[in-house]
DNA sequence: TGTACATCAGTGAACGCGCGTTCACTGATGTAC
DNA sequence: TGTACATCAGTGAACGCGCGTTCACTGATGTAC
């Protein structure tokens, strides 16, 4: 029967969770407060820690959630692309649910992708919940090299040097990728191309510049999709008809 | 003879600041305090009050010394190529004089680039400082469009959309440039491909994935040179020779 | 060159505030018989 | 179904700490005559 105490607990630890995500957007990471949460609750301080072991446990938890929470929507967002060879729809959808949520989420956004927070050290847990979104975007890679994508063709041919292409090989491997690795180096710089244009426009620095934010972070994804191999529709269909 | 008192003043000036600096790195925009620059110049706390007005002029403070510095260190790289029409070694020297420096000081990128502070928002005396940089960026655009390079030769053609291209011809007109839009576009994205690349390296988001992050971070400034349309030097010396 | 006054760097105490965390406690909810 | 005991959510006081900012003050440096 899920007992009157159970459902309690589970309800006071979620009503923490989101008091500290709404204080997280008005403070910040650093100015996360135990006392702030139990004041907004009605509690005194020290209930609190009958939920969460310490104001860092807190921390680690709202980075691991906000992992996770970006992880399902862009697995979903891929998942929402029926047609699986369709390489750059997938990679739009990733692209555009990632920002859609940064945007809905800054301060979880840059709780996860923002300036490291000085003598706070993400624990081991974390590493799970931030794969869930690479992995989404190595099994893009994965499916472009199946689908005889090269990264070379149509785009400019950049050496790469010996040592990075040593590390580019072992991530592949790593993540049991069978891909070329000039194509995974793409795949990184368009994992940075997508957190660069999130962290400029949520940093403000498009004020003035550019007044259809959503526009210009279509356009330069298709850029990056098409910088990846991944042939736009505009260039598929052409190739079809 | 710049009297005793006046050089005195700008020596304790430079040592709060020098002070905050370092209190930055360890503790974060959000720890920085008044009282610990005193404790650590042996000064009573009441006494920084002679020379900054309050804790958030001196944040201001270190935002724009944080800018110029950074203006001041690309300008200096985009200035040491000697062939100007190099536009490729021009932005390659601008992309790492701006990684090194970033990477030497973390914390002062994560001020002017990282996630906003909540609650505090930079004066319009910052914008000047971070013109800088921008505008080194805006003028290799400017000379990259006098030599009539075209972005979109060699690199793949994505249309733009109709308020994204009046954003793109606004920004180019208030910067006095004369410039295709879709050109203006790509300076965007390879200044945020610039920050993007460096914020995920500072976030340690490279750890176990990338162990020579020079490397990596020069070909993915080529590959994003080659996007700007700016023929890098294998390219050049091939239709030169 | 010497004196009288103004400037100003730095002191020390205080105001009112917030923080994380511990601990002994009360009283309600759950469990075993 | 009823009683005895165990569990556990929440209390309230306390520890020791840090913060930004103001204010009346002392004493050294600078300036005008």
């Amino acid at each position: 029967m899920a007992g009157v105490r159970e459902r309690a607990r589970i309800e006071t630890m979620a009503e923490i969770r989101r008091l500290a995500r709404q204080q997280l957007a008005e403070v910040g990471a650093a100015g996360l407060s135990v006392r702030a949460i139990a004041r907004d609750m009605g509690m005194v301080s020290s209930a609190v820690y009958r939920y969460v072991p310490s104001r860092d446990d807190l921390l680690t938890m709202l980075i691991i959630e906000s992992y996770e929470a970006l992880g399902s929507v862009v697995e979903t967002a891929d998942a929402s692309v029926a047609r699986r060879d369709d390489l750059f729809g997938r990679w739009m959808a990733i692209a555009h649910g990632t920002r859609d949520w940064a945007v809905a989420h800054p301060a979880d956004f840059g709780l996860i992708y923002g300036t490291p927070v000085p003598g706070y050290a993400a624990p081991p847990d974390t590493i799970p919940a931030a794969l869930r979104f690479t992995t989404v975007l190595t099994n893009l890679l994965i499916d472009a090299e199946a689908l005889g994508v090269r990264p070379v063709e149509g785009t400019p041919a950049v050496p790469l040097r010996r040592a990075v292409r040593d590390d580019l090989v072992g991530l592949a491997e790593r993540a049991g990728m069978d891909v070329d690795p000039r194509l995974a180096a793409r795949g990184l710089m368009a994992w940075s191309q997508l957190m660069g244009a999130i962290t400029i426009e949520l940093g403000g620095h498009l004020h003035n510049v550019i007044d259809d934010p959503v526009g210009y972070f279509d356009h330069a994804m298709a850029v990056t999709g098409a910088l990846l191999g991944v042939p736009g529709q505009r260039e598929r269909r052409r190739s079809r008809g």
